[in-house]
DNA sequence: ATAATAATGGAACGTTGTTCCATTATGGCC
DNA sequence: GGCCATAATGGAACAACGTTCCATTATTAT
């Protein structure tokens, strides 16, 4: 979707007719990102697409840190909302926390960016909202009260730190030119290439890392964290 | 440690006496890291403290994601390496894995910057070190191959998310100024101040919040994939 | 109409990673 | 012991970035 801009000429200088606002400034900030990587979202670039200058997007934001975590929340919210959809009435909690933590693993596909995003804004709206979504079925599962956080923080580290990876993977392999199937098949070389005394175990994971399916492999970790959560402890 | 070099006086131009090496910058590295967090680090400040200049540093590095994962990998190597001292013989794999979660805590606690540096070397050195220790156990525990990689990858997306998101809560908390019991309380008067309506939950979760401990925590989230892994599933 | 404020956009600043290059030490060869 | 290719150094310079500044223009209230 690219902007078109009425610009209107006065005295000389130019000037765009319709006003900015943060919206705009932010969605096409997510155009960028989505387009272009991490490295695409410059207030140079931006204010080219916006058709203005650098200093008119500060009136609306307040830094790049704050309009990354503004891109990222808009993300998360559509995402936390739009599985409410495709709920079956009698779904059990382990249920909606597995389509839960799918809708954020393929908003993490899908936008790289906001896994490195999530990482600037700590306790902040979009990790809020992700908490308040699981926590409900944490909620709902019967976990104690003393044990919700415990809990949560559990799942939402997880699904973060495949967010993470999956960020870290996408932006080294943009770097080096590759797409995630290059990507994938060196790293696999490379590990099969490993010092056998020393790493014999990463060494004979070279080729299950080659084929593996990074979805389904998320999601058996957050059955792992489920079945973990329903098994009896000491407390 | 503060390093002393000798410097020698030839024709009006300043020269080093003992010559640079890759992991005197590496550790000087560290040393910036550990006493000014990821900002502290520049190429300014590290030839300053080396006594010499920018581009002589480019010629034992590559550039400064090299640097970072380098010396990553230092501390990871160090961290890898120490437990294996403190083991008692008839450990289980559970404990040793346990043992190797806490250490890779402590670590990622006391150089915050090492969570956001493995995000630069997705599959490199750091990363197998950790595969390797913890894959091992793994194996022990007699999780069939099938399921390697989706058991250590669980295990290590968990550790590394935790290390991810500590470090965000100190760079953020830098950023503002704060140290990390006021971090930590600022975030729990904005979600007890939360709109009970749409997030009911993260607003009950203030107060433990406020008096959480993160070390605790993590060790619970181990146990908790622990758990899942002993638990019987469907194949 | 006039004053006050909101909003714009481009120039400019300081800092960063990185490159370039003139210069200097070092070690092998005749 | 002098010579030379190469290793290594260090400072200047570059491009790009986030951010600030300010003169200018639209918009609103009085």
């Amino acid at each position: 979707m690219v902007q078109k801009v009425r610009i209107k000429r006065t005295s000389g200088s130019l000037r765009r007719e319709e006003s900015l606002s943060r919206e705009q400034i932010i969605e096409t900030s997510i155009e960028l990102l989505d387009g272009s990587g991490e490295g695409g979202l410059t207030f140079r670039t931006l204010s080219e697409r916006l058709a203005t200058g650098p200093g008119a997007i500060y009136w609306h934001i307040a830094n790049k840190s704050d309009l990354l975590t503004a891109a990222c929340d808009a993300i998360i919210a559509r995402t936390m909302n739009a599985p409410l959809a495709s709920l079956t009435p009698g779904a059990t909690p382990q249920a909606i926390i597995r389509l839960l933590a799918l809708a954020m693993f393929d908003a993490m596909d899908e936008h790289p960016w906001i896994g490195s995003a999530l990482t600037r804004a700590p306790g902040q709206s979009p990790m809020v909202r992700i908490v308040e979504r699981i926590g409900q079925q944490i909620r709902i599962l019967g976990v104690p009260k003393k044990e919700h956080w415990v809990t949560v923080s559990a799942l939402l580290n997880y699904i973060l730190g495949v967010g993470g990876r999956n960020a870290a993977n996408g932006q080294f392999a943009r770097t080096q030119g590759l797409d995630r199937t290059d990507f994938l098949e060196a790293v696999s070389t490379a590990w099969s290439q490993l010092d056998p005394e020393e790493y014999p175990f990463a060494r004979g994971l070279a080729a299950q890392l080659r084929s593996h399916d990074d979805r389904k492999d998320f999601l058996a970790g957050i059955d792992l964290i489920l079945r973990g959560i329903g098994s009896p402890h000491r407390t």
